[in-house]
DNA sequence: AAACGCCGCAACCGCCGAGGT
DNA sequence: AACCTCGGCGGTTGCGGCGTT
């Protein structure tokens, strides 16, 4: 257990804050400064703990707080933040003038966060959510590297996998390994989805094929999320994947399968399911979006993060916000998949 | 008009790391 | 090294306002 609370003494105040309080707080911070939180209500001659001082004032009173609805400009940078720090509050906080990150918490728990879920998009991943998606995700870490492509990890997300999914997955991922030409020459062909499905391979005879740890180490190839992962320089994956990768996978992972193309950006976030889908949104942030451009903004800097948006109208609406939303995680089924039997 | 449920937000809580003794 | 204090952070709670029935 940690340390008792700090207010769990009598005579201590919890609970709202009346005006004179806030005035009391006020008039000793403006003229002592926010100095020893812990001494400052005894000496302002609160009845409050100094966390309760030191909140209200970094919360609510501070002068240069800023007030009011969101800007589209801020919840698009709160997004991309939220992206590549996670839950990040007070990071995010740093950069967004006038925001607290008690404010920018809220809005992204009541806002951002259930409108990315009505769109599918897993608030926490940024990635299409795993049950709803197709089965590209998958597709796309068998096709990466085994080492990324965990399937023990899969497996504890099976409860919002579909099991025929992981089955295939698993299939895919040992056939794969056996195999790895043929392997793509069937999936270029288009025909791997189906022969699989008209010939019920058995996950006990894929399995024979499966070992995960004797994948060659030295392979000159590198999944577009281990490439991401390292490419955190502002290359775009595009580039990233045209230059590094064989064109046999480009035609595979970028040219049938476009959103295939992993954009992982966040080397933060420690999140299984985005590095085992190697599944990311296709939007701005993977063809342009340059994590420096976004860390580098100074703190103090009140212009906006993304200057290349188009959508300046901080008084727009829900269901614009949403839109925007919804097409800047916009995400397609491969042609090559058919998913209704998933689904 | 009253009851009910939902939502948003301010505030609290527990934990952690840094720094001091 | 061990302990304590303090500031800070992220998660959670609970209340008031608002909309719906």
């Amino acid at each position: 257990m940690g340390r008792a609370p700090c207010c769990d003494k009598n005579g201590i105040k919890k609970g709202p804050w009346t005006p004179e309080e806030d005035h009391k707080l006020m008039t000793y911070i403006q003229l002592h400064g926010p100095s020893n939180w812990r001494t400052l209500p005894k000496n302002a001659g609160l009845q409050r703990c100094g966390k309760s001082c030191r909140l209200r004032w970094t919360n609510y009173l501070r002068p240069d707080i800023k007030r009011g609805r969101f800007s589209f400009e801020e919840e698009e940078t709160i997004i991309q933040l939220h992206s590549i720090m996670g839950n990040k509050w007070s990071a995010i906080a740093a950069r967004l003038p006038g925001r607290t990150d008690n404010e920018i918490k809220n809005y992204w728990n009541t806002h951002i966060r259930k409108r990315l879920l009505r769109n599918g998009i897993d608030p926490v991943t940024h990635a299409p959510r795993l049950d709803l998606l197709d089965l590209s995700s998958i597709l796309g870490s068998a096709l990466c590297s085994p080492p990324l492509f965990n399937l023990s990890s899969l497996l504890g997300t099976q409860a919002i996998l579909n099991p025929e999914m992981l089955r295939l997955a698993t299939t895919l991922s040992s056939l794969k390994q056996e195999n790895q030409e043929i392997f793509l020459q069937h999936l270029q062909d288009n025909q791997l989805l189906s022969s699989l499905v008209q010939n019920e391979v058995s996950l006990s005879q894929a399995n024979q094929f499966q070992n995960p740890v004797q994948e060659p180490t030295s392979s000159p190839f590198l999944c577009p999320t281990q490439l991401m992962q390292t490419d955190v320089e502002g290359l775009s994956c595009q580039n990233s994947l045209q230059n590094l990768v064989p064109s046999s996978w480009n035609d595979c992972l970028v040219s049938k399968a476009p959103n295939f193309v992993s954009c992982n950006t966040n080397p933060t976030v420690p999140d299984k399911l985005a590095e085992n889908s190697g599944f990311q949104p296709i939007n701005n942030s993977c063809q342009n979006y340059s994590i420096e451009s976004v860390l580098s903004t100074p703190l103090s800097s009140p212009a906006p993060l993304n200057s290349s948006s188009t959508f300046v109208n901080s008084s727009s609406t829900e269901d614009e916000r949403e839109s925007y939303c919804s097409s800047l995680f916009k995400f397609e089924i491969p042609e090559i998949l058919d998913m209704n039997d998933f689904l």
